[in-house]
DNA sequence: ACCTGAACACCGTTCAAGT
DNA sequence: ACCTGAACACCGTTCAAGT
């Protein structure tokens, strides 16, 4: 798909902010954050800098853009009806289901995690966490969790997962470069350098690290993202008022 | 604390890496990410370009010392015995003292909540994570988490909390400059706007956000943020094989 | 209305030259 | 060794001028 750059026919084509868009995040797959410049956007689509700025404004509205069309594509992607399933057990597979979606389209895309982050901090309620919200909260309702908990359960839900795809976006430098995706040897020789590092840690300041270093270097990120996952599902479960009310499940 | 900048005593101190990380922080917490600049750190040590470079090596070098920096800080200030307590219900509140602590830091230095994703995702195993992982992941093994899980548990917590802290850290924009903190009439009518867009969105694209944006308006971050917190904890009781071995937690 | 592209103010980084 | 500060290549953004 990234290779049949026709640049004969991209050359007049009207220029639209969608083309623009579609352009920026081209630019962020193939190199990179930094390597989104208005001049590249300039030269892939053989237009002057004017041109951008008539159609979208700034540098920063341009990534809030690109960021929104992939985190769209990403959900999108997924059915999900308009009547959600009332099940409880079909619905924590729904929002297994939309977290992967999410792991993956980070996973695709590297800089959609730094750019989630920039845009959660930015603007807290902007453009990425409502569409997050909404994928995951209609679920939430059907789990069986009281009204009063669904914005904590939820936003648990989202924090975990956008922090949990953050450290997972394997970051490809500028390897990846047209190359194909051999990136499991480079996945396990990463894991074991960072596996060595941490043993090499100081025992008596990290004697943790120390501990589960060989645990880390053997770990999938896929399962271990799905198994926190599964763990806030956990805590949901134990919290909600059904068998047992009454009970603090803090400790035990 | 901040108001006193000897810039007589300051002149001709000999420079540092120390004192160039401590500009950096200063100028960080004064005006945000982007007021961070060679020539910016430049004028306030009286010096020129070439001598920041003599002692830290690039830009990006000198904001992760001074995430570090901030960092260690704020996970020093709590005491962390050198043996950890053994009962469980200790272990869970030493969990949400650090959790607190990074909440804390965060809201301090906005400027954090990008830099520790930027970090997350540029060196996911690199300065940031061992040292929260390691505050984090001892208190872990007290609340009887069986070995093969540690990693699970204990990542699950700390991207919970790297997540959560990204979005509730209120970017104070260019305001703060000099002001005092009255931010408390901010933060509410902040919450009141983003509630009322909320609330503007299509209810039948956005379902859920629509029910919920009462909630936001009302919901305390600091307690959210604790809610969060527990609400894992509480699936890391549930999923620990104690009372009720060989049951599959996840729906019910 | 839509686009061109030179120009401007700024940035990170380098490096010959000083002490 | 440590520092100076002009210079370089680059960046986002603007704007008079074109169609």
């Amino acid at each position: 798909m990234a290779m049949q750059t026709q640049q004969s026919q991209r050359r007049r084509q009207v220029l639209s902010r969608e083309r623009i868009v579609e352009a920026a995040v081209e630019l962020l797959d193939a190199a990179g954050q930094d390597a989104l410049t208005v001049r590249a956007v300039t030269e892939r689509l053989s237009t002057g800098a004017g041109a951008i700025y008539h159609h979208v404004g700034n540098m920063g509205e341009l990534l809030t853009a690109a960021t929104e069309s992939v985190l769209v594509g990403a959900l999108a992607a997924r059915p999900e009806p308009a009547e959600a399933p009332t099940a409880v057990p079909a619905a924590a597979e729904e929002i297994r289901g939309v977290a992967l979606a999410l792991y993956d389209a980070v996973c695709e895309h590297p800089w959609l995690a730094t750019q989630f982050a920039v845009q959660l901090t930015r603007s807290p309620w902007g453009a990425v966490t409502p569409r997050v919200f909404e994928s995951i909260g209609g679920h939430v309702r059907t789990l069986g969790v009281p009204r009063r908990d669904w914005f904590a359960a939820t936003s648990t839900l989202v924090h975990y997962i956008l922090g949990a795809t953050a450290q997972n976006a394997q970051a490809p430098g500028d390897a990846g470069r047209g190359t194909g995706s051999t990136a499991e040897p480079d996945r396990a020789a990463y894991l074991d350098v960072a596996s060595r590092a941490w043993q090499a840690l100081d025992p008596h300041e990290y004697p943790f690290i120390h501990d589960i270093a060989e645990q880390m270097r053997e770990h999938d990120d896929r399962e271990q993202f799905l198994a926190g996952i599964d763990l806030v599902l956990a805590g949901i479960a134990a919290t909600r008022p059904a068998a047992d009310p009454g009970h603090h499940p803090q400790a035990g």
